[in-house]
DNA sequence: CCGTTGACCCTTC
DNA sequence: AGAAGGGCCAACG
């Protein structure tokens, strides 16, 4: 059993290309909809080459200015990566949230 | 083993 | 609509 943070790296290693994802997505496809938290702890201890840049807030904003040396820094490998941004200065999660908006493939979920 | 901490998210004022 | 607080779960010392 891979710790949490091993999940996380394996699943933000999967974003596509031009994907977005949020913490909660990651969490959630950890197996934990509530360790949103986890998940960023996770990304402060990622090692290099990991994407974490493509790991934001669900509101869509960028995390803390402490990660990536500034939200300008993300915002402009974001943009490098074709993702979108809108006028409010929030990722386009509409437009390059992953899995999906509607994927949700649930393995066996709870119940 | 127990306590603290953490790149979050959601509800309420 | 904006701001504040609490809750949650797991890793680390």
């Amino acid at each position: 059993m891979a710790t949490f943070p091993e999940k996380i790296y394996e699943l933000v290693r999967q974003i596509p290309k031009g994907s977005l994802a949020t913490y909660g997505q990651l969490a959630l496809l950890a197996g934990s909809p509530r360790a949103a938290r986890i998940v960023g702890a996770a990304m402060y201890r990622a090692p290099a080459g990991l994407p974490c840049h493509r790991v934001i807030y669900s509101n869509g904003s960028l995390c803390c200015d402490q990660a990536f040396g500034g939200k300008a820094i993300q915002r402009q490998m974001l943009e490098e990566e074709g993702i979108t941004f809108l006028p409010d200065g929030r990722a386009n999660l509409k437009e390059h949230l992953w899995p999906g908006p509607e994927k949700a493939e649930n393995p066996e979920r709870l119940f």
